[in-house]
DNA sequence: ACAATATATCTTGTAATACATAGTATCTTG
DNA sequence: CAAGATACTATGTATTACAAGATATATTGT
């Protein structure tokens, strides 16, 4: 099993969550592409990643988005959660911790037999 | 945001984690198809997912199997994990708990800020 | 003035997994 | 022997993350 192959799988098990952590992210900022992706470094999201994340989260309602022009440097569109957003980040959220109480319960008999 | 969404949303999350969750539960015992599905009953997983996901970790060298034909009731096919099968396992498990740590530490502003 | 670089966003096609649905085979029970 | 329970198999679909590359604007170097 190489470091490929984990990082394979790996992908697949971000998905759902980086929906979850994009709009967590958003939560108590206002921030725009390259900024979110920052903020994501840790988990290794590209921009092919996160854009097209971002303009469904937007034309489900969950995103609301305004282009800033700036004196200096390209424009940014920042986006900012909705009223619908954010209840769908908690409603996650809760989830999210549900989910993985069961996951570490199924995970007893291989972390504990681990030093077997 | 609908009770229907937020499952659908969960069949997401679920992408990744039961590859790693089916080797778990094979790491103790040995066990056929069902009774792993018993195992996994808090998730809300289905056959349609487990056989194939089987297969596959049959077909990729982490799983052994073999029929176990019985005096009385259709014949088993029992499950157990590989040499090869158990490190993957152990791997998974091990990044999957870093992968954590870091969407916790992402949802921390969610999570504080929710009682605003 | 022109090329190169940095910043920022968008587009297109692909791969992988979970799932719904339906189907097959074997045994038990009324 | 039909109906149901148990156990496994097969097929087609939806969703998401991602790689790769395209586009646009401003800055910097020569």
């Amino acid at each position: 099993m190489t470091d490929h192959d984990l990082e394979r799988w790996l992908s697949q098990l971000r998905k759902g969550s980086l929906e979850m952590v994009v709009l967590a992210t958003l939560s108590g900022e206002r921030l725009y592409g390259l900024e979110i992706l920052g903020r994501l470094e840790t988990l290794g999201v590209s921009e092919g990643t996160l854009y097209p994340l971002l303009n469904r989260l937007r034309k489900e309602g969950q995103l609301e988005s305004e282009w800033e022009t700036r004196e200096s440097g390209h424009p940014r569109r920042y986006y900012r959660l909705t009223e619908s957003g954010r209840a769908r980040a908690e409603a996650m959220a809760r989830r999210w911790r549900e989910y993985n109480h069961q996951l570490d319960e199924l995970m007893r008999p291989l972390l504990e037999g681990g030093s077997r």
